[in-house]
DNA sequence: TCTGGGGTCCTAGGACCC
DNA sequence: TCTGGGGTCCTAGGACCC
């Protein structure tokens, strides 16, 4: 069946006749894998995998490519006896398509509920109030079908009263077959009850390595049994936030279905060099890059930053050569977002923390203390030099920003030379643009 | 030869104040 | 002679997520 706009807008008037609020994770299997296929159908039934900026190690694995045991991690010259025997895909990440598809399933998404929290790029949380179980059912098919039929992308779709239940309930539907990946957990029912006994507890959401080592030495091998456990054990030996996933898995919701997307607090460019340098002007150079990529993000979401770390680091895996790693913080007068402003204390920065004899493999800078740009400071009004160079300097970042939007990230950059440095990723196999470049759009062979 | 790049939240402990 | 204790803020680091 097609589900129409219409549809959708008939079941929202029901909303009200239910009085359990509930929510849908709706996750795309495979995302960075599924992105390549949409364009790239001969990838479809090959193991695939997609690899980290340097073709360093595995990010993302098809189905076929899991079950030949390959692990998230794996670095990629492990690979190359299954190119050779089962014709395994390499691809490089493509970034600027995951991020543009990542934006398509979400305008899908936001057909159905005007509630959309996207959680992660390949995730979302869905609001869902006050509808029957039957119709909720068929809404998850609705939007598992109408985002294979739009965007190409799979997807399993999770409902459950709270976050906690539905992420539960999205791993297991992802392991259904396609156009069945629907499914829907009652906290109290006999599937739930099942489901969290053969959940191991470190599956649930919200535990991790160290957590689930420490409640398996209690005893709780599974989410059932930390649902079951007592309530004060958790409180006494863990912390709160163990305390409402516990309250969760029992039905009890301890968060909002959806969150209202907060600007960053914090953000962070990095990346490790495609070979490692020992010349401070490679790394100077990575670092004037990741300064105007981070300022342009910043200004982007239209905050400004109280201060910036920069940071260094030698390869920590070539453990027989000489380590080093240090990074520092610049507090600037005012909060800012002036990218010439930001490059000179970052070179500073460098300066004191370099030291020489070393190959750097990884430098970053790290913006901190964001707030609303409009609730910085108005420009000095005792000291108008001052506050005509930043006028001067805002102008001269709103047109930087937008011929970069326009052209192309880095068409224009302040400070940095533009010959193809050491530090530059390797990518040897990236797909094309195909959705973000009119150079690259798929071509359709004409009959 | 070769191992990603982002984020968030919580807690413990020190500094400081009264 | 005698040497508190509670609150707040900040930071570093741990743990988690994708």
């Amino acid at each position: 069946m097609m589900m129409t706009a219409e549809y959708v807008t008939s079941l929202s008037i029901r909303r009200g006749t239910a009085d359990r609020k509930w929510v849908a994770l709706v996750d795309v299997n495979n995302f960075y894998v599924s992105c390549e296929r949409a364009f790239a159908p001969r990838l479809i039934g090959r193991p695939v995998a997609v690899l980290s900026n340097n073709d360093g190690c595995v990010i993302a694995r098809s189905d076929e490519l899991k079950a030949l045991g390959v692990e998230m991690g794996t670095p990629t010259y492990k690979l190359n006896h299954l190119v050779r025997r089962y014709r395994a895909v390499l691809m490089s990440s493509n970034y600027a398509l995951y991020a543009d598809m990542s934006r398509r399933f979400n305008d899908v998404l936001g057909r159905f509920s005007d509630e959309v929290e996207s959680y992660s790029i390949d995730e979302s949380f869905v609001a869902m109030p006050g509808f029957f179980t039957a119709t909720l059912r068929e809404l998850g098919q609705a939007i598992e079908q109408s985002v294979a039929k739009e965007v190409h992308l799979p997807v399993g779709v999770g409902i459950a009263p709270n976050r906690t239940l539905a992420k539960l309930a999205n791993r297991f539907a992802k392991k259904q077959p396609e156009g069945q990946r629907v499914c829907l957990l009652e906290p109290d029912s006999e599937e739930t009850v099942n489901l969290l006994k053969t959940t191991a507890i470190g599956d649930v959401w919200g535990i991790g390595a160290r957590l689930s080592e420490r409640l398996q030495a209690l005893g709780i091998h599974n989410a059932w049994q930390l649902r079951e456990c007592s309530e004060n054990l958790i409180k006494k030996r863990f912390s709160v936030n163990l305390q409402r996933t516990q309250l969760e898995l029992r039905g009890i919701s301890c968060q909002p279905a959806t969150q209202q997307a907060k600007s960053r607090k914090q953000l962070v460019v990095s990346r490790s060099f495609g070979q490692a340098s020992d010349e401070m002007l490679d790394v100077a150079e990575a670092i004037r890059s990741h300064v105007n990529r981070a300022a342009e993000r910043l200004r982007k979401q239209k905050s400004v930053a109280k201060a910036m770390t920069v940071f260094i680091r030698t390869n920590p895996f070539n453990q027989d050569k000489p380590q080093h790693s240090d990074s520092l913080v610049w507090v600037f007068d005012e909060p800012t977002s002036d990218t010439s402003e930001m490059l000179h204390a970052a070179q500073r920065l460098l300066r004191r923390i370099w030291r020489k004899g070393y190959y750097y493999q990884k430098a970053g800078v790290q913006l901190m203390d964001l707030t609303d740009q409009s609730s910085a400071q108005l420009p000095l009004l005792d000291q108008p030099k001052l506050a005509e160079q930043r006028v001067r300097n805002q102008r001269l970042m709103d047109v930087m920003d937008s011929i970069n939007q326009q052209q192309g990230r880095e068409t224009l950059v302040l400070g940095a030379s533009r010959k193809v440095a050491a530090w530059h990723t390797k990518q040897t196999a990236c797909s094309p643009a195909y959705t973000t470049s009119w150079t690259d759009l798929p071509r359709v062979a004409a009959r």
